[in-house]
DNA sequence: CCCCATGTTCGACA
DNA sequence: GTGTCGAACATGGG
């Protein structure tokens, strides 16, 4: 599920318990969520400390507690954040719950590819420090796209929209729509995307990902008709652009949906 | 039983 | 170092 936008509606979910103190926590140890934490840790100290804050940065997320107590969320492929009320019992998949006075702040993952990690100092933690730019921040600059591109200039640009270290957020989703909106094929080398493809990719970059996160973020708004997202995974699916059928096909390993019709190969070498 | 899944990591290999 | 590929992780849905 989780995108940048998803991630983004999440962290919101965990809201209503901002400034209230965490009374106890339910966690199950022999989750691959708590892979590289330990949890007798978590349980220890989390009670007793209040939510402050949290932020989210392309996938992952990270809640602040008083007492220099940092809980950081990665949602991995079917992870969310959940309120649940008070008093209930954890349903099934409910690995990690902060259970405060009037409500249960619940993490909830059924195949587990998510992670919790847990911090106690000063400061953010060391995994939470030299992050690349976010995506909607002035320092990602079409500069920055460009020089990347160039450096995986043999990768088809999807697989390198969906490298982190880059691009913080996009998910398959995110960027089959991107391209698509670009009008490039999936399969393009990255190298060969410049002047002004490049400039028309580092826009739709920008501009998918903020419309994505106004539509998602505030209620699980469902893109609009007129996004590739509602349509990629019909079958006899056609393009909202050009009527055409759509085609899919493993790119980077993952399941890309394009428009042969609409999206081309730069003309600009 | 089969295939697929909005993610990431790791090992093998060119 | 770069790039590609498949498998692994654990579970559910069609």
């Amino acid at each position: 599920m989780p995108e940048l936008a998803e991630v983004e509606f999440f962290r919101r979910q965990w809201n209503v318990g901002m400034g209230q103190k965490v009374l106890k926590v339910h966690l199950n140890p022999k989750s691959r969520n708590f892979r590289r934490c330990h949890t007798d840790e978590i349980a220890r100290c989390l009670p007793g400390a209040k939510l402050v804050d949290s932020e989210a940065h392309g996938k992952q997320m990270l809640f602040r507690f008083s007492g220099d107590i940092w809980v950081g969320v990665h949602l991995g492929m079917t992870g969310e954040l959940k309120i649940g009320p008070n008093g209930a019992s954890p349903e099934k998949h409910d690995h990690f719950v902060l259970v405060q006075t009037n409500r249960h702040l619940v993490f909830n993952d059924s195949r587990q590819f998510g992670e919790i990690r847990f911090h106690c100092g000063a400061g953010p933690p060391d995994w939470w420090r030299d992050l690349p730019p976010a995506i909607l921040s002035e320092a990602f600059s079409r500069k920055l796209v460009g020089d990347f591109l160039i450096r995986r200039k043999k990768s088809p640009i999807k697989a390198v929209l969906l490298m982190q270290e880059r691009f913080p957020g996009i998910g398959n989703w995110l960027a089959d729509e991107i391209l698509w909106r670009a009008q490039i094929r999936p399969h393009c080398p990255a190298g060969r995307i410049s002047g002004i493809k490049l400039t028309r990719l580092f826009t739709e970059i920008k501009s998918v990902c903020h419309q994505a996160i106004e539509m998602i973020a505030p209620d699980w708004g469902e893109p609009p008709d007129s996004w590739l997202f509602l349509h990629r995974w019909k079958d006899n699916g056609v393009c909202p652009k050009t009527g055409k059928p759509l085609q899919r096909e493993t790119i980077g390993g993952r399941t890309t949906c394009w428009s042969p019709a609409w999206q081309k190969w730069p003309k600009d070498l």
